[in-house]
DNA sequence: CTCTATGCAAAGTTTTTGCATCCTG
DNA sequence: CAGGATGCAAAAACTTTGCATAGAG
């Protein structure tokens, strides 16, 4: 096996993107960064704590929100409001993306391509602002 | 003037758009969809109990909550949910557009347009999907 | 008149906050 | 060590709900 320090380009350990991002590495902290980075689907506040709870189970919900709203504060993860359902996040995509809603299974589907954004930008940019960010929320219903 | 009474073709009396939807056309349905339609921000729960007080101080938000959802339901209304601020409501769109918020100033402004919704559409249709309904959310900054 | 809608108040949810203690840097 | 981060519990904010009464059709 490679004993070899990782190299300096690409940070994948919880811990080293946190520092990287100025910000002070807690056992917590490190946890949730994990969770959500393992994560395929789009968790809730709730399910984080869950398996947060798993690692260490004297973490507080309090932790919980406050480490959400730092690490979306610090662009690392994305939070996603829909209209009725709680929020999920998800790690920040590097390439933008949508998300269709299946409104029979609730399924949770991204899409993907990059055409939606640069329409947006275009049109926002006419409109004399620039993009921060973007997002869209589609429904729709599975064609049979 | 005239004193005709008004055509049958397109309402715009509050209470006759809540018997055609089917709905009972009591006083404070009548007030908030009043509200709604004199309204060209988007105001929020809060905002529009406040208002409805305004005609009538009795009305509870028990009420508010359950017309909007009842007007949302039947498709009067449209909800419109952005990351951290309270949801907020319109009357729905003839056409659709999407929102850009200034993330300085906190503005909400609509993007006219069906480009946008053209080509999600499509995106979706290949998808093998059919859009219900979609919405975007942008946050910009205004170039100076 | 009948049955739905409302007001009121209590209960649920979800999120935030104060404070003493713990732990990273 | 010092100052920020955490756990705990209370509080705040936001919504929903049960029930008796009022009011639309």
């Amino acid at each position: 096996m490679m004993t070899e320090p990782n190299s300096e380009q690409l940070s994948t350990d919880p811990a080293q993107i946190l520092r990287e991002a100025g910000l002070r590495a807690t056992q917590q902290r490190t946890s949730v960064l994990t969770i959500l980075a393992a994560s395929t689907d789009h968790p809730t506040v709730d399910d984080v704590y869950d398996k947060a709870r798993q690692l260490d189970d004297s973490v507080s919900i309090a932790t919980i929100y406050r480490t959400m709203l730092l690490l979306e504060t610090a662009g690392l993860i994305r939070k996603l409001t829909f209209d009725d359902a709680p929020a999920r996040y998800e790690m920040t995509p590097n390439r933008d993306h949508d998300h269709l809603i299946d409104i029979d299974t609730g399924e949770l589907i991204e899409i993907p391509g990059r055409e939606i954004s640069e329409l947006r930008a275009r049109i926002v940019n006419d409109l004399g602002y620039d993009v921060v960010s973007q997002h869209t929320i589609l429904r729709g219903r599975r064609k049979h």
